[in-house]
DNA sequence: TCCAATCTGTACTGATCTGTTCACCTTGTG
DNA sequence: CACAAGGTGAACAGATCAGTACAGATTGGA
């Protein structure tokens, strides 16, 4: 009850700044939408930046659980990473869904040297590290290289859901997916021949 | 000359909304760094979004022409879809990239409705017509579907190499995409049949 | 030389921006 | 009850926003 104001006014401005975009949303809108005075605002927050940062520390912690979690469900390493698409379909069907909240803080602050772009890229890292580990896990060769792989095919599915004509952006990604997880060792084959055998297709 | 200097406001518009983003840009500013006054813009564009909508117009054109046309030096239909990642290292290596224009376009007018919007949906839009008549006179069997893979890889690597730590998206995305073209009809076999199927595919 | 079109600088409107100030209210705890 | 912490509303500062008004300068062509 004591530090639920703030996270209040987080919560708030995280849907208001992801459907109307960061520069477009005022404080005062902010603080009528939110029903917190501005006054609070800025005491839990010198400044709108560091608002914006909370934002997005939340979304990433946000997304992040929410995304394994869902991957996790689908069992097997390989078919975890399968399950990411998935994931990011149900997104897409969403009727909020605007994009990724941090490729529309990238786009907004471009300066890479920007905190906000800093913060941004920082959630993309963690994002490539836990599927480069679930990578390593379903015994590919090259676990980064196939992680690197898989979220190219997500930020375009993003993206492409946003702006694109597509009607399946989500599936299109998960079938290029599958072709790359193919040469995976197979749960039904030994490990040992499925891991030549990608060897070879290397 | 007489139809230049709006052509002039353009240009300038476009390298500054890509630098510094399109609400964070104000007129004023805008005015002073191309030298050209408020009053001149206001003759031309009678609103700022105008402005935009004219700023995009012009790199949609200037991209397309641009990518197209360096694909067009690869020789042979499937390389010169192969090559649309060579041309995107070339991009992200230079010193002033920051990212698609019409990603940050749609990321700062998110609501699908708005004309900003939907203009960069075009862009994207006609860039898979052109990359689908590609991919259908390299032979594809499914040239839609082919397009839409290379160019979730190439949305991906955009968004990547500018908010990524990675150190080579481009490649990264090539090395996808050569796995799709692989299943291409061989330039070292018969020629004849893949003008064939390229004459049925049109 | 004169005309007409275009461009310029400056000052202005009214709205909105981030951030501050201040007096007052509510609420839980001792 | 009293106190302290935290929240409120409204007004304010100073900058900046998109867009306008207007009088004068520049330019090219006949």
């Amino acid at each position: 009850m004591r530090a639920s104001k703030r996270d209040e006014v987080v919560r708030k401005a995280l849907t208001v700044f992801y459907r109307d975009g960061f520069h477009a949303t005022g404080m005062d809108q902010l603080s009528a939408e939110s029903g917190i005075s501005k006054t609070t605002m800025f005491k839990h927050f010198r400044t709108k930046e560091d608002l914006i940062l909370a934002v997005l520390r939340l979304r990433d912690d946000d997304f992040r659980n929410w995304l394994f979690r869902r991957m996790a469900k689908a069992g097997a390493p390989r078919d975890q990473l399968a399950a990411m698409f998935d994931a990011l379909a149900e997104w897409f069907d969403s009727p909020t869904f605007r994009s990724c909240m941090f490729i529309k803080a990238a786009s907004e602050y471009p300066d890479p040297g920007h905190p906000i772009h800093a913060q941004s890229a920082e959630h993309k890292r963690l994002l490539f590290l836990g599927v480069r580990d679930l990578a390593a896990e379903a015994g590919a060769p090259d676990p980064a290289g196939l992680a690197r792989a898989l979220l190219l095919l997500k930020e375009g599915a993003i993206v492409t859901a946003h702006l694109g004509h597509e009607a399946d952006p989500a599936g299109d990604a998960k079938r290029v997916a599958e072709g790359l997880l193919a040469s995976l060792p197979d749960r039904a084959r030994a490990p040992r021949e499925a891991a030549a055998a990608d060897g070879e297709a290397r």
